[in-house]
DNA sequence: ACATATCATCATTTTTTTCAATGGATATTA
DNA sequence: TAATATCCATTGAAAAAAATGATGATATGT
């Protein structure tokens, strides 16, 4: 049994003619014909009594057309229905590294949300290597990392826009507002830096390394809110993006460290799975983050 | 969208593999591939994203899934319904000549309903030629005529029976038990007859006419009982079949009169047209209508 | 009786579906 | 890391199905 046979039964019955049937459908009469005997082999009881030159529907004949209506119109529902954007509405999975997490979820998130209220976003936060993987396995829809600008084609760069990385002290620190500082000398001071593997602090790790150095943090943590709040209030130096300390250090609470041939920069990067299918309401997402990413942030 | 394209499509879903649906579906792993491509065209939106080796549904896929469910199920009922006796049941449009219904229309159709409670029969009565005319439009499936025999082969014979006609009157007439009386004697006699045109009364009519005779009734009425009622009781001559007349006669109630060279032969015949599909219900009723007609009519 | 309209049937053409084989990409295993 | 498995997409040929056009049988209406 197939619609469009079903269609076919449709028009006779509603017209008690196969062959008034055929000029409705654009079909020869002979194939409304043989669409209606298919139906009544599957079916194995006769769909219409042809008696002289009159079509009549048999009880059977009455029964399915109730159930062809139900039918097709479930057909026509289905076909109008996955164009609808509002019908799609799923949540974005949404991953971040946890300091773009830590900027981007106060007032940021909550002007998306002001402006499109019925577009959920699920967030997780990751390091590099975990998001993309998630990416892979379709675990997540979407990842905001900062890391090298470096990725494999399987990715779909949405925006990305290039952060340099400031070592930030306090204003009390004996190193605030020194330059051509020795990046060996700066290590001697204490540390409150992100955890090992995570974005710039592998970059920074991986750096030391190339000069045979290395980096002994006093304090170590995701978050770089509070990282910051820690360098502001007391005398150990921080590795935070610019975006994270941009305006504690426009509003004088942070100094920065101009150190010596060490220039770390990292790239902001919204991305995913080039295979993905862009709904709209991730395709808002999108769109208000690089927004975002080259404005506010 | 072909309910074909569905099932794959549902099975895609429930196993998150094209070639496992592939697999469950006897249909090559190509084969399905196209089939959910050819969807997705149609929808214009993706129904699976194939990411590296998982296939997850689309948030149009999902809704798609519960239509196509439904629709799947609403077919499967359609096929299993329209097999289905009870869910046939259509009256039986059930036309018969008058003196067939009187006879019939008594203990007879009890016992008939008693039997088949579920099978509804809807009685029309008329002369052979309107019967005839309704079976060829469809308005009545089953004709219980009387009339002579010949038939054109639009239709089946389901059940035939040839009956007597007799000239009927009651026990006081003078006439009663007389033998080899001359028609020509007879007509002098006031007759109760059934309608112009009527079956045995037309065969009655041509056959006088064959001899240039012709007769005036002094009652002319289709219901063949009340005929007979009035010839018990009054000093009339009716002319009826043996099937109406069986009964009183053999209780003594009227005597029959045996009228020289004048022998009316009839037939009693259930019949439907040839291209008529035959119900259960119908079939019940000419099972029943044949037996009777055998043996108690 | 003839022209017209009906649905069924059949041979033929056209379209669609299916298959088998292959390729590209990824994941798994040794 | 290299060999192997598995996955889905693609392609071209084969098979199946659908649609057509012509014809036939039957009934209707003039």
């Amino acid at each position: 049994m197939e619609i469009r046979s079903l269609k076919t039964f449709i028009q006779v019955a509603e017209r008690s003619s196969f062959t008034k049937a055929a000029e409705a459908l654009n079909y020869t009469q002979s194939t409304v014909s043989s669409q209606i005997k298919q139906l009544e082999t599957e079916l194995n009881t006769p769909l219409f009594e042809r008696i002289n030159h009159t079509v009549t529907l048999t009880q059977a004949g009455r029964t399915l057309l109730a159930q062809a209506h139900q039918i097709i119109n479930l057909v026509d529902e289905a076909r109008a229905y996955s164009g609808d954007e509002d019908a799609n509405e799923a949540p974005v999975r949404f991953a971040m590294a946890p300091s773009v997490c830590s900027v981007m979820m106060g007032a940021t998130y909550l002007r998306f949300h002001k402006m499109y209220p019925k577009v959920l976003v699920n967030i997780s936060e990751g390091d590099t290597d975990r998001m993309l993987h998630m990416l892979n396995q379709n675990d997540v829809d979407l990842v905001f990392l900062v890391d090298r600008r470096e990725l494999n084609s399987n990715y779909v760069v949405a925006s990305e826009k290039k952060e340099a990385v400031h070592f930030v002290v306090s204003k009390e620190s004996p190193l605030c507002g020194k330059k051509n500082i020795s990046i060996e000398e700066v290590l001697a001071y204490p540390f409150f830096l992100s955890e090992k593997g995570l974005s710039y602090r592998r970059i920074f790790d991986e750096k030391l390394a190339e000069q045979n150095l290395s980096v002994t943090p006093v304090v170590e943590m995701g978050n770089a809110q509070l990282l910051l709040e820690l360098v502001e209030l007391g005398d150990g130096i921080s590795l935070l993006p610019d975006y994270v300390t941009r305006k504690s250090y426009s509003e004088g609470k942070i100094g920065y460290l101009d150190v010596k041939d060490f220039e770390i920069e990292i790239w902001r990067q919204l991305i995913y799975h080039k295979n993905k299918w862009v709904s709209p309401a991730m395709k808002k997402v999108i769109d208000y983050c690089s927004e975002v990413s080259e404005t506010v942030l």
